[in-house]
RNA sequence: CGGGAAGUAGCACAACUUGGUAGUGCGCUACAUUUGGGAUGUAGAGGUUGCAGGUUCAAAUCCUGUCUUCCCGACCA
């Protein structure tokens, strides 16, 4: 493509909306822009570059013997109902009515029609296996969109979803998609993790994440220094080690005037504040639950919901603490009138330090024989320096986000919508389904939010919208014009990917530009070429070469043959 | 939804505290000089100051409401 005519614009300035790196980058390369929070259209340069994360996503997909289809966005609501998700999914949904006052959504995600999709065809056990997939818009109606194409309200995904006769050939479909999954990663070079993950809405019995790991991620990879394990914090185990016998001391009640918080009563009472307990007053079904963990420690809501059982769990509000003798920031299992949970890790504690249920007062020596409690399960987020729960090695955080996940479903969404077969012995069975998704536009803030620096984005070879391209230094300049022209035409007909930069602009806008939108190669047609001599420039080097126009096809070819995935 | 910040030219900002009829840089148009890392000069174009009320002789500025966006917390690809 030749720029001169096309349509490209970059800003200058930083968009003052879009704080994150990758945001503010695609925004300001012209690749996307903003039309309310959330929501963006995708320009030429990022078209581009979405497509070619589509087409390596497609090409893995059909590698695997996945076969794409496409659904529909605008979706009848009885669709959800059937499985019960309107319930579900809630607020989260786009939902609108048509002219006869029939409700529709825009579709969340697209479980119920491709399991509708597979009653068309699944009769007998001869009829599975098969995996559909599709790369489509999926709308949310996010609480709180944010960090530019990272969480948004409308976007790309890629969803798949197998079809089993049982869990062994789930097995192997699921391997497949992770496979692939791999493949498609690391093809666009992408610095990820796959970690252990909770199953959420979509319910099923195994999970695991695709995390892009950066700063800015969402999530919080627990991963582990001396083996592979690798865990979202959501679901990771804290594992504590039952302490030597400890000579249980005598309760003490001791003063703690206007100390509300565990730092303040660890400091005051000299004391590590891993040996306090603090209580989390909350919401259960609008029942009173007091939970209780080591004070440096954080509740983690996905497993205290799990353990109760319950799908939501609330701070509970002063009218409902009211209803028990608890007292904020005074909280203590002794003598509490509330429903009491404790994190089994309080099991091996001994003497620590918890509230009295008495303004300004705190226990000291408190041991689990001096309180009862109703439920003990593990209920805290794990720590930076645990205990690996796989080899007992430490384990450390990095923050990730979302790009992929593969789910074992099960026949949860099979037997709700009555998908079944007939098997060898003409019994009926319930078809077992895996889904898989990937975040298309996601994938794309993940790469440039790892690959960056303060000129712009770095883009790999296998996503940049062109591979190469030609700045042309002086478009008044003869010589340099029919050349780089040339130059154009002869890589073109290679099919080779070619930007030229013929714009009636100086050089120094020319190479900002190019440098911002993350062309990998750039071929730099100056003064020298009177005497055959071009410049070539990767993105992600410092310096630049000199090349003989005779080389220099050679050396392209050489160039994408090297970097090739 | 709770907490914080902000809406002024295509983009980024100033003027707001202390009301007096809107300015700077970039970008854009024309001309000239430039031409290897976001050129310089001259002359221009471009605004219902988010929207709606109110106070006032007078509102970008003060008040009320409303909408939008961003950041911090509960959801997810």
């Amino acid at each position: 493509m030749k720029l001169k005519h096309s349509y490209f614009y970059t800003l200058r300035n930083d968009a003052k909306d879009e704080e994150s790196i990758s945001g503010n980058l695609l925004v300001r390369s012209g690749m996307i822009k903003k039309v309310g929070a959330g929501i963006y259209m995708y320009l030429p340069m990022g078209l581009r570059v979405l497509d070619k994360i589509k087409k390596i996503v497609k090409e893995e997909m059909d590698k695997a013997g996945a076969e794409e289809v496409l659904m529909p966005s605008l979706i009848p609501s009885d669709y959800y109902e059937a499985c019960g998700r309107i319930e579900l999914l809630g607020k989260s949904m786009f939902s609108l009515y048509d002219r006869f006052d029939k409700p529709f959504v825009l579709g969340p995600t697209h479980e119920e029609l491709f399991t509708i999709a597979a009653k068309n065809v699944v009769k007998s056990y001869k009829d599975l296996p098969f995996t559909i997939y599709q790369q489509a818009p999926k709308f949310r109606d996010e609480p709180r969109p944010r960090y530019g194409l990272i969480r948004v309200r409308e976007f790309i995904m890629k969803d798949a979803y197998s079809f089993d006769r049982d869990e062994a050939g789930l097995d192997i479909s699921y391997n497949k998609m992770k496979k692939a999954y791999n493949n498609i990663f690391d093809r666009l070079k992408i610095d990820y993790k796959i970690v252990k993950a909770d199953t959420g809405v979509m319910g099923g019995s195994l999970s695991e994440e695709y995390q892009a790991v950066t700063d800015i991620g969402e999530d919080v990879l627990v991963l582990c220094d001396s083996c592979n394990y690798a865990s979202n914090i959501e679901i990771s185990e804290v594992v504590s080690r039952k302490s030597e016998a400890v000579e249980e001391k005598k309760l003490e009640l001791v003063s703690t005037p206007n100390m509300k918080t565990i730092e303040e009563v660890a400091n005051y009472l000299k004391e590590d504040s891993k040996n306090t307990v603090k209580a989390l007053l909350m919401n259960v079904n609008d029942e009173l639950v007091v939970f209780f963990i080591r004070g440096d420690r954080e509740l983690n809501l996905n497993k205290a919901s799990k353990l109760l059982g319950v799908s939501e769990i609330n701070f509970a509000s002063d009218e409902l603490i009211a209803t028990s003798n608890a007292v904020a920031g005074y909280t203590g299992p002794i003598d509490l009138k509330a429903k009491i949970v404790i994190d089994r890790e309080i099991l091996n504690m001994h003497n620590f330090i918890c509230g009295a249920n008495k303004e300004g007062y705190h226990y000291r020596n408190v041991n689990v024989s001096d309180f009862t409690y109703d439920v003990v399960g593990d209920i805290s987020n794990v720590q930076e320096g645990d205990i690996c729960p796989v080899c007992g090695g430490k384990l450390y955080f990095k923050k990730g986000i979302e790009i992929g996940n593969l789910f074992k479903l099960g026949t949860k969404y099979a037997e709700k919508l009555d998908l079944t077969y007939l098997d060898e012995n003409n019994n009926q069975n319930v078809v077992v389904m895996g889904s898989y998704g990937i975040g298309v536009g996601r994938i794309l803030a993940s790469i440039v939010e790892q690959n960056n620096d303060e000129n712009g984005m770095i883009l790999p070879l296998a996503i940049a919208p062109f591979q190469v391209c030609i700045v042309l230094i002086d478009n008044k300049d003869e010589n340099q014009v029919t050349y780089a022209n040339k130059l154009y035409d002869e890589l073109t007909n290679l099919g080779i990917e070619v930007l030229l930069d013929d714009r009636d602009e100086r050089p120094g806008v020319k190479f900002k530009d190019m440098d911002l939108i993350g062309i990998p190669l750039r071929i730099t047609v100056g003064k020298k070429i009177v005497d055959n001599i071009v410049e070539i420039k990767e993105r992600n080097k410092k310096d630049f070469i000199e090349v003989t126009t005779f080389d220099l096809v050679d050396y392209v070819k050489d160039y994408l043959k090297q970097n090739k995935n």
